[in-house]
RNA sequence: GCGAGAGUGGCGGAACUGGCAGACGCGCGGGACUUAGGAUCCCGUGGGGCAACCCGUGAGGGUUCAAAUCCCUCCUCUCGCACCA
């Protein structure tokens, strides 16, 4: 009597004996043929996860049980990025603590990873919101601090008012806070930083050698943005030190006709002061510092500036020149000062044009219709000069336009003292300082005798306190605690005060893949010898939107790390895989739209698991598509999925009756051909997580079975064979069904002595092939030819295939082109 | 504007180095069975003819015996960057 297939109860039953059995622990004292494959660390929000979080997962976990069925030490962590103003949020509103809010978070989302059978190494488990993990946040910033590599200086930076906290660069998108999606500001405040250009050449360098995918390398090289050129420096009358600029073009030197500032930049004031127009010149930089990052930013904005009555000295002219402040000078790029050259700067040339400033080409054009003219400077639509050779600049006059020039520029400035060669960078410094409370407190004391100190190691950890109110409160909570404020200097044991900032809980997730090798470790942070044996993270899995932050952040503090000697390695993640995104077709708009909560279309892994059971929802969300891809849910296609296990089901149900061992097919058995043809497209697809193609090749796979046991063209012990195969291929997508029937196959669960299988490259390639007999290139036959057949054979033999000789009958064959096993074309006139 | 990627049946998608386009699944059509279950099973399913055949991978051109795949031009969509000197 055939058992029905139950995997609500199998769920139950695995999920128990695996975590009972310690399924997927690892000592990571042993790093032999080791793996580490590592899912990005959740952040525990409030919500149920959906089916889009769930891919994430679920490709690790298949990726997990497949290295681990391979043979390898294969370590798979789970920890939580418990940081963060979700939870701040949500004490202000409620009144319930941060830590109870994550902590509960925590337990529940632990429940639905195991719930879709989902094997961590739990033993490893880590919260950064735990002093014993983010103690090593604020070791690591007084290692940082002592090296020059975090410092506090104050500068115009990002503010965002809904989250009222200053922001990364790299947490502002479109001149919105990435999170809040509130205008960001631009306020001058004294802040945190870490030093991360100095690393930019580090990183960059990095990013030749990873196995990531062109477009995040891309988007971290554009971030990085490095450009190479000089610094110039402009004496300016009645100031003691000149003004620097950097320019990528010092070969149009000759052409600046203007010097213009950011109205952020520190001679702006002083030149203010001492013109007629002080009042205006005033009322311009307090506008145009109130501007939004958005506004500010926009290309095409409209260009302003003020003259400040100021005049620089154009040092390789000799020429007095103005020095305007202008809204498109951004503070924090370059030396946050430009030298305008209009006729070869699109921006520079509108401004010049709009406030009446000079315009000089410096380049000549040497053919076309405009030959030995000037370039025009109208008709130039693009920023810089291409082309030409240079004139109107002295010693330089004839250098042809390109590198080359630049160059010479160089040196002759440098020769001159006027400036240096140099590299620039977009990258910006990373403010790590947030004016919220849940997060690591910063290491630093503020003594009105000593300045601001560091916090000993003997100190550590500043613990945050417990007591704080947060509903009603006024700007950061950890400002009302006095018991956490007031403290005394350890330089001179005077009263004094402790910084209430936090880190950005970005700090926190830059270095959490090394804290699982030695999670409970309270002597060191890193454990460097078990670094050395299991780093880099071999698999890295996650979402695209971390394509900049996390992943710039975790590179840049694994080469502190690395120069603290504690990582023998610069680039932590070897592979790094980006699931694509799950949507949702709107039946109203008839719009395929991202699954989100904002939305209301999610789709909750929960009634369906409790339906179907985790195996179905694990085989569909590795069917539904390439995962590097995004792809649309079809409550449809889940039922496919469901059928699909349930024929497994009945199918080993039926090979269990027949035969009480396995035994092996002849090789000319099509099925035993068929199993290793199998093997050998699961093994491959697998190795490029194209677990869709894989399950589509053991649906063909069970069919076949199923057909052979119906028709009893195999032997019941070839037919158990084979299932067994299906089993095992089958397990990484569906791990709770296929454990259940290898048990009652008489063996032990999978992880613990199942092998991946092999393949005979003989078995696998079938004995005969259809062959394709093309006339003309269009297909007029079929031939059942044994593998290996000569030229002549199969060309006798297509002659000899009546419709094809009726289609080139009498007709001269100009050439036929033969590919072994493949095909045949026959070309006649 | 710059950079990256993608356009294949009614739908999701296959086709690894050029060699039978549409595997597998969904949907749809037909049938079987009924322990009436979100049933299940079998057959069919690119379009036109309903046969021989012809046409088909965003559009147009090219290379080749042979192109979804390579080259050129263009269109559309997605993503990233964008006043970075």
């Amino acid at each position: 009597m055939a058992e029905k297939y139950d995997p609500v109860a199998l769920d139950r039953k695995w999920q128990r004996r695996w975590e009972d059995a310690g399924a997927a622990k690892v000592d990571t004292a042993d790093g032999r043929d080791k793996f580490y494959m590592l899912n990005m660390f959740p952040y525990p929000s409030g919500s149920r996860l959906h089916v889009g979080h769930g891919r994430n997962y679920i490709l690790g976990d298949a990726l997990f049980r497949r290295e681990r069925m391979a043979g390898r030490r294969t370590l798979n962590p789970m920890g939580w990025d418990a940081f963060g103003l979700p939870a701040e949020n949500a004490a202000i509103a409620s009144g319930v603590h941060p830590r109870e809010y994550t902590l509960g978070n925590i337990g529940r989302m632990k429940e639905q990873l195991k719930s879709l059978g989902l094997l961590y190494d739990w033993s490893k488990e880590l919260a950064s919101c735990d002093p014993a993990y983010y103690r090593w946040n604020q070791w690591l910033f007084l290692r940082m601090w002592e090296r020059g590599l975090a410092y506090r200086k104050t500068a115009p930076v990002n503010w965002c008012p809904g989250c009222r906290t200053v922001l990364a660069n790299e947490q502002v998108v479109d001149g919105r806070c990435e999170r809040s999606g509130d205008l960001v500001q631009i306020r001058d405040l004294t802040q945190w930083f870490f030093r991360i250009t100095d690393y930019a050449e580090r990183l960059l360098a990095g990013l030749e050698g990873l196995d990531w995918s062109d477009r995040v390398k891309t988007m971290q090289r554009n971030w990085i943005g490095r450009s190479e050129g000089a610094e110039v420096f402009f004496p300016v009358d009645g100031l003691t030190e000149p003004i620097a600029v950097f320019t990528t073009r010092p070969d149009t030197l000759f052409g600046a006709t203007f010097l213009a500032l950011a109205p952020e930049h520190p001679a702006a004031a002083t030149l203010a002061e001492r013109s007629p127009n002080r009042a205006e010149i005033g009322a311009f930089i307090e506008r145009v510092r109130r501007e939004s990052r958005l506004e500010r930013e926009s290309e095409g904005g409209e260009k302003e500036g003020v003259a400040t009555g100021g005049t620089a000295l154009n040092p390789v002219t000799g020429e007095t020149i103005p020095v305007w402040l202008a809204n498109f000078v951004l503070p924090d790029y370059g030396t946050g000062a430009i030298m305008g050259v209009p006729a070869h700067d699109q921006r520079d040339f509108e401004f010049a044009r709009k406030y009446g400033i000079e315009i000089r080409p410096v380049y000549r054009m040497t053919d076309g219709p405009d030959a030995d003219r000037d370039i025009d400077p109208e008709a130039m639509t693009e920023a810089a000069p291409h082309g030409g050779v240079l004139a109107h600049s002295g010693d330089w006059d004839g250098t042809p336009n390109g590198p080359a020039a630049i160059r010479r520029a160089i040196e002759w400035i440098e020769e001159k003292g006027f400036g240096k060669g140099r590299v620039g960078y977009r990258l910006r410094d990373w403010l790590i300082s947030r004016q919220r409370y849940w997060g690591t407190p910063i290491p630093a004391i503020h003594c009105p005798a000593c300045g601001v100190v560091p916090v000993p190691d003997s100190q550590l950890p500043v613990v945050l306190p417990e007591d704080v109110a947060f509903q009603g409160a006024e700007g950061n909570p950890l400002e009302q605690s006095e018991a956490f404020v007031a403290t005394e200097c350890p330089g001179c044991g005077g009263p004094a005060r402790r910084e209430t900032d936090t880190m950005d809980t970005f700090v926190d997730s830059s270095w959490y893949y090394l804290r699982f090798l030695n999670p409970a470790d309270g002597t060191k942070m890193v454990d460097p010898e078990r670094a050395a044996k299991w780093m880099p993270v071999d698999q890295y899995v996650g979402g695209i939107e971390h394509a900049i932050l996390h992943l710039l952040y975790a590179r840049f503090i694994c080469r502190v790390l690395k120069d603290l000697g504690l990582v023998d390695i610069e680039e932590p993640f070897a592979r790094l895989f980006n699931q694509g995104m799950i949507t949702k077709l709107n039946p109203a708009t008839g719009k395929v739209e991202k699954m989100s909560k904002s939305r209301g279309n999610t789709i909750s892994p929960d009634d369906l698991i409790e339906r179907f059971g985790a195996d179905t929802v694990r085989v569909y969300t590795l069917f539904i598509g390439p995962p590097e891809k995004e792809s649309e849910w079809s409550e449809d296609g889940v039922m496919g999925a469901w059928r699909f296990l349930q024929r497994v089901h009945d199918l080993c149900d039926r090979v269990a009756a027949g035969a009480p061992e396995p035994s092996e097919a002849p090789a000319d058995s099509p099925l035993r051909r068929l199993e290793h043809r199998t093997i050998e497209r699961v093994t491959a697809d697998a190795a490029r997580f194209h677990f869709h193609t894989a399950v589509a090749a053991l649906m063909e796979l069970q069919r076949a079975i199923s057909e052979a046991a119906a028709a009893g063209s195999e032997t019941p012990g070839s037919l158990r064979r084979a299932t067994e195969t299906l089993l095992k291929l089958l397990h990484p997508v569906a791990p709770h069904l296929t454990d259940e029937w290898w048990e009652r196959f008489g063996n032990r669960f999978f992880l613990i002595d199942v092998a991946w299988p092999d393949f005979d490259p003989v078995l696998a390639t079938s004995e005969r092939v259809t062959l394709v007999v093309q006339v003309n290139g269009k297909v007029r036959g079929k031939l059942d030819i044994e593998r290996g057949a000569s030229e002549a054979d199969v060309l006798a033999l297509a002659h000899a295939d009546e419709k094809v000789r009726a289609w080139v009958g009498d007709k001269p064959i100009a050439r036929a082109v033969y590919v072994q096993d493949r095909l045949l074309n026959i070309v006649v006139r």
